[in-house]
DNA sequence: TCCCATTTGTGCGTATGTATC
DNA sequence: GGATACATACGCACAAATGGG
């Protein structure tokens, strides 16, 4: 049995969204390392018990946490916090513009590119190539 | 009255979930300029309907179209394709390295980011800035 | 000022499907 | 087969913000 509110994410009394209440409370278990890169959050079922809402109520804090590249799904293993990915550095060539968006789903199907992350978009001489955000920094030598 | 799948965005028969049907839907209306930057998607209420479906379905479905950063919503006014802002363009400096990622809740109050707008971070002799990817972007002299 | 209609936001409960171990 | 856990989907109710009359 789960005593709601032992582990207290969730202040009834205030006027801020439940959901919101419990993304700010697992972001900043993230931050603070007490969950750490790679880890598993609890199930939704259990935060849902842990802190006396629907599991719906849950989700929506998830889904949250995974817009803003923070955690990834793996169905039906649970949700992990993102670990950082090997960065490969690219040069910039003179004449390049830089610009950032998020990728649509064909070009996350294509390069893999986890929900949450944007992609870099290089263009130089009327071509342009893609980066992922992830997995990619660009320098200027 | 609202005819169920006059306009046919669903189809049951299919295995794609819903949800996933209508914000296929949308992002093709979208991409082919028939919803146009600024213009204001039908009501979720009018959608669940002329669907369907449920209201939480519609809503799952603008959601992520909201993460992918193609539209925007304004409460109580509705839900609007979002506009192309105007661009700044920075010059980058030598040995300036450049990431992208999504920027936290604090970051986006703070420099005013809509949702589904990552950030470009650029980091050069120990500092580093922020530029928002919507109106930003980098060039290399 | 007040009321009302519209529209999105929040939150709940329930049920069923699907993937993994 | 069973247990677990996320995904999909529905329905309901009420709150909050905005604008019109």
């Amino acid at each position: 049995m789960i005593d709601p509110n032992s582990d207290g994410a969730i202040d009834p009394n205030s006027d801020r969204a439940r959901h919101r209440q419990i993304a700010d409370w697992l972001r900043a278990r993230i931050a603070n390392g007490e969950l750490a890169p790679g880890a598993k959050l609890d199930s939704e079922k259990y935060l849902s018990q842990q802190n006396g809402v629907a599991r719906s109520t849950v989700r929506e804090a998830i889904a949250t946490l995974r817009a803003e590249g923070l955690v990834e799904t793996r169905r039906p293993k649970g949700t992990f916090v993102r670990e950082k990915q090997p960065e490969e550095l690219v040069d910039l060539k003179g004449g390049s513009v830089v610009r950032t968006r998020m990728p649509s789903p064909e070009e996350r199907r294509k390069h893999d590119v986890t929900r949450g992350v944007p992609v870099l978009v290089v263009e130089r001489a009327g071509k342009s190539k893609l980066y992922v955000g992830d997995r990619t920094a660009l320098r200027v030598r």
